[in-house]
DNA sequence: TTGTGTTTTACGACCTCC
DNA sequence: GGAGGTCGTAAAACACAA
């Protein structure tokens, strides 16, 4: 039982197409019918492609992983940049004439908005105030 | 022991290739 | 048209917890 099994799959591993003379010589060395080593060979390729898919499944999951760390790594980012610029900023603002010169820096721009295909709102402005909300 | 989930075996229906 | 492929599925065999 054993040794059929691995000459079967010795066999297999060798070609994964069974050809005629490979399935009489099999059954006649197995001692089965012809017919019997063809349906063993298709199972092995059901389950052979079944393994594979269930592997590229598992990789599939991991890089999606790996995506997903790196959305937080930049949107973490993307926090410390918008208290960058906005500290820079106060800093070079004169402070009788930034309320009414320039939008505010934490409040979010409404007199230009925009969408993009993922309904976030953009505003068109140089230097938009909308960007650091 | 038995109920249940998983794996293996075998088959029919349909498709492709020579 | 025949040989051999995939796909879906039923039945048998097996593993295992309760």
């Amino acid at each position: 039982m054993h040794d059929q099994l691995r000459l079967l799959e010795t066999s297999f591993n060798t070609n994964q197409k069974l050809t005629t003379e490979v399935k009489f010589e099999l059954a006649r060395e197995l001692g089965l019918p012809p017919r019997q080593v063809a349906i063993w060979y298709q199972n092995r390729r059901a389950r052979r492609k079944a393994n594979t898919m269930e592997d590229d499944h598992k990789k599939i999951q991991m890089d999606l992983g790996d995506v997903l760390a790196g959305n937080i790594r930049l949107d973490k980012e993307i926090g410390m940049l918008r208290n960058e610029l906005n500290t820079a900023q106060q800093l070079l603002l004169p402070a009788s004439s930034s309320a009414t010169t320039l939008p505010s820096l934490t409040a979010p721009c409404n007199d230009h908005p925009t969408s993009n295909t993922r309904g976030d709102i953009i505003c068109n402005r140089e230097m938009p105030a909308c960007f650091l909300q």
